[in-house]
DNA sequence: TTGGTCATGTAATACGTTACATGATTTC
DNA sequence: GAAATCATGTAACGTATTACATGACCAA
């Protein structure tokens, strides 16, 4: 029996990708920047050498077609065992829930050490890019809603997460705005 | 007039430790630790070379005892312009929130590539650990009570922020539950 | 005597970002 | 003519984790 190499999130995210009709790096980057930005970035300095990794461990195979002026375009389809390491990872258990750092929290931690105006005007703009966000989350919905395809409710369900998230976020703001103000 | 270098959030997060009673790298771990884990995170190995650097840059001083029998204590404390440092830092603008990256809704993203049962354990394993978390939570939260200083009021705020995502995410988890299972 | 707490530190490795380089085609 | 889109890739750098090494004291 032949035990799968591990490999990073990075990596699993991107032969999950390889699922759908998505073939090739900067198609991958795309749709990340689309569709899974409100949990998950990745950026070229990632993709490629990641994409000659799994060529190279033959979990996908690269199809490359030279096209007339255009750049070449090379096209990854995930091989069986490429299949089977998405398989394995998505049914292993998460072990943790990782530490997020915060920025925000990290300064208001240390609020006792700066003045009242400025801890309240970081909360402010906090809110503020939180209004933003939550707006881009709704574009994102939309845009989901058109694809429909099977994979299409679990996306919605990540960013009925993300919209969750936002809202509980921007009622601690209002809420702790008011109790300083005071 | 002097321009000061620019430190990352790491050695900002220990700068603002200092103001507090701790002054060891050991002690700074421990606060971290204990209070601000649910939002930062920080290793030895970052510790102790930071605590290097700020005093190289003048940031810090540091007064070593040596003890007789136990290792040296190396106490660390900020100078003017080490408290200089803080303060500008504490008063910049948050440039971005930044994009946390999520393993859980990474799988379940894929989820229509996996089976309905891995799917619903993995938001039940989920939905464990954040009601662990929660607990956690009101622990700090005892913890930080006792501590009864004029920083707790502002550690208390990002508990409560702590709280609030912990819970929505909590109801995401029965809603997605609900939806999944029909 | 075993394990926890106090205490410091380094080296190897892993992971991620940014800046750079290239270049054709299409759209305003 | 300028800017966006499609398309690929590397090198340098910054950041963080993990494993390792050391060692005394104290409590169960």
């Amino acid at each position: 029996m032949v035990t799968l190499k591990n490999y990073n999130h990075t990596t699993y995210s991107i032969l999950g990708i390889l699922t759908t009709e998505c073939r090739t790096g900067y198609a991958i980057k795309q749709l990340i920047d689309e569709s899974l930005s409100h949990f998950w970035k990745i950026s070229y300095g990632q993709i490629y050498p990641t994409l000659k990794l799994i060529v190279q461990d033959g979990l996908a195979e690269v199809h490359t077609s030279t096209q007339k002026g255009k750049p070449d375009r090379n096209e990854y389809f995930l091989t069986p065992k490429g299949r089977d390491a998405l398989k394995t990872w998505l049914e292993e258990p998460v072990e943790q829930i990782p530490v997020e750092r915060n920025e925000i929290l990290l300064k208001l931690f240390f609020g006792s050490y700066q003045s009242k105006e400025s801890t309240i005007s970081l909360i402010k703009e906090y809110k503020q890019k939180l209004e933003a966000r939550y707006e881009t989350y709704k574009n994102i919905e939309h845009t989901i809603s058109t694809y429909n395809n099977d994979a299409s409710l679990y996306w919605l369900f990540t960013l009925d997460y993300g919209k969750r998230i936002t809202i509980a976020a921007i009622e601690w703001c209002t809420s702790t705005l008011n109790q300083i103000s005071v």
